[in-house]
DNA sequence: ACACAGCAATGAATCGTTTCATAACCAGCT
DNA sequence: AGCTGGTTATGAAACGATTCATTGCTGTGT
């Protein structure tokens, strides 16, 4: 036999099968002799209680479903982390979605949470979901975006101003007195990329003199990054940018590995570079990376209290929108 | 109404039941019209078919349930990539649970891939699981182990001859000329570790007047590599190796950053080090890392294939052991 | 005209758990 | 003895999709 079900156990425990749910399920409503053989009998056939069913007659699953841009990226794993522990206390579980900013494998883990009936989901958005998730709603599946202000104030969200991000990168690469920036990021569909790109053209544009050039990559990747550096170092020196600001530091070691192959560009002499997400991995950079900070976990934890928050009230339920403040992480990169 | 059912699609399609469930599963089995009909309906209602009672009536899942040491690693991250890419093609979902290298959270991960009764479990095991995975192929559950090779011949496995990587990276170490080697690494019940440390200890055995010293950590994190770099750096120079092996890539950061504070010790002058796993990010270190190169996606790939392939066979299974080598990879931290 | 094959559609039974109205039992009181 | 209140335990119904034996129908061949 595959499986033992309630069924057997009642039937070894001599017992109904009501008795052996509310031994698993309400304890303090059954005798302490009938709970011991129900027990034992439990152990005997190696019972396991099948979800499925549960989930049934629940109308409802004990998971939330995460779609993240980058499941690679540490900003990524670090929400993930803290949305999981916020989770793991309420006893429910995180299913993980790598979207890899394609929006079809967003739809496509979108439909399967669907299916699956999951209690809510946090959404770091590729394209533009807002459709979907009004559909997801009047399911009773609330939504959180995380990573992402929306301009859609009925959805809750977790953010950090990546506007005002940006423009602190910027701001600081002029500060150093550099004035040709280079921006390095891309897709630009995607939310933060834009934010970041509009909040350093603000600085950009407040200093006389200074312009800012936008070099686009298909992804917010190492491998992207490295693709832009090479292609900067291959220029002549007169057209080469004195500053880059990389959308985040996965492109940003890209840029530094593109830029310092063969003795190339000496950063921060010639370049200087700022990344952004801070990730563990900016500080052990060939060149130490200056960046900007999120509270990562934070953002996770947070989102998930929203959600749980959303998913408890009854109905009339006011969306929220939380914005952390960005914080400027000076190394290496830009100094010098 | 929260959600519409097959029932509900039935009535207003004016079909029965079975037919819907028809159109859903074997279209060719349903007239052109009625088809029509009942797409028609399913789309008007919205309707989503509920996972849970599929699950319950085909009694499996269409997941697969991966047990990670730690989530943030991209040797990990790369492997679940492989592991998702060939389970999308197969039309499963792969489940990723982080065990953090702590046996409660792996249990309860097994627990819970159990009672969702998955196709099959992937695991990369902390502690001795071998009676908990013959619990689960008691159920019908098989399993195969990750990045570890099994004393044990009863289940399938795919690994990196973890041997053969340490002997190779100690020798390197060995062929600079260094003769003082120090094993940085643990916790020692994680198999890699051991292996490592052991392959290691076989090349040191094998040079006159070569000397191992192990140096232990609690995790195999940034965090761990950088407080062995420091506790190293702050000895007495005449105390201190000339050459580190550290048992993976985010430990050999972190002691690479633990070295270099505050303008410490120089690498690979003064001393040599090497990682192992050659993540994305070895390569963008301050120093850039030598490495022992994994073929990450290709192990997580494999393994489900393997896993594919017990699950389809009736009984009789033969446990195969797939073993890949490692890769030596030189780079500034053992050159010069 | 009849039999029969072949195709479409039906709907009751099933998966395993939880819930809830009901029954059974006992103790204490009048 | 009869009644009440309070525990415990019972078992049928429900969740929603799938399956499969059965029915209904159409057309072909004799």
């Amino acid at each position: 036999m595959v499986s033992a079900s309630v069924k057997d156990v009642a039937a070894l425990a001599g017992v109904s099968v009501g008795t052996v749910s509310n031994v698993l399920n309400r304890p303090e409503k059954v005798s302490a002799e009938v709970t011991g053989r129900v027990q034992s009998a439990i152990d005997k056939l190696g019972f396991v209680r099948n979800d499925a069913a549960r989930q049934l007659r629940a109308g409802m699953s004990h998971s939330i479903g995460l779609v993240v841009l980058d499941a690679a990226n540490p900003f990524f794993t670090d929400l993930a982390r803290g949305a999981e522990d916020r989770a793991t206390a309420e006893n429910l579980t995180v299913l993980v979605g790598n979207s890899n900013e394609d929006e079809g494998r967003e739809s496509a883990y979108l439909d399967l949470f669907e299916q699956q009936r999951v209690r809510g989901v946090l959404l770091s958005p590729v394209g533009n979901v807002i459709p979907r998730l009004e559909q997801l709603r009047r399911r009773g599946i609330p939504t959180v975006l995380v990573d992402r202000q929306t301009e859609n104030l009925s959805f809750s969200s977790v953010a950090v101003d990546d506007l005002a991000g940006g423009e602190m990168a910027a701001a600081h690469l002029l500060s150093l007195g550099r004035r040709r920036i280079a921006f390095v990021g891309g897709p630009a569909s995607i939310r933060q990329v834009a934010d970041r790109l509009a909040g350093a053209r603000k600085a950009v544009d407040a200093v006389a003199g200074a312009a800012l050039e936008v070099i686009a990559t298909e992804s917010l990747t190492v491998l992207s990054g490295r693709a832009a550096g090479e292609s900067i170092r291959s220029r002549p020196e007169a057209e080469r940018p004195d500053a880059i600001f990389a959308a985040n530091d996965l492109l940003a070691i890209g840029v530094l590995q593109g830029l310092m192959l063969m003795g190339g560009v000496n950063v921060p002499q010639e370049i200087a570079l700022i990344g952004y997400d801070d990730i563990e991995f900016a500080a052990a950079a060939v060149v130490p990376l200056s960046s900007i900070r999120q509270p990562s976990a934070l953002i996770g934890s947070t989102a998930l209290e929203l959600l749980l928050r959303e998913a408890a009230a009854e109905d009339g339920f006011a969306p929220t929108q939380v914005v952390f403040p960005p914080e400027l992480i000076v190394r290496a990169s830009t100094q010098g």
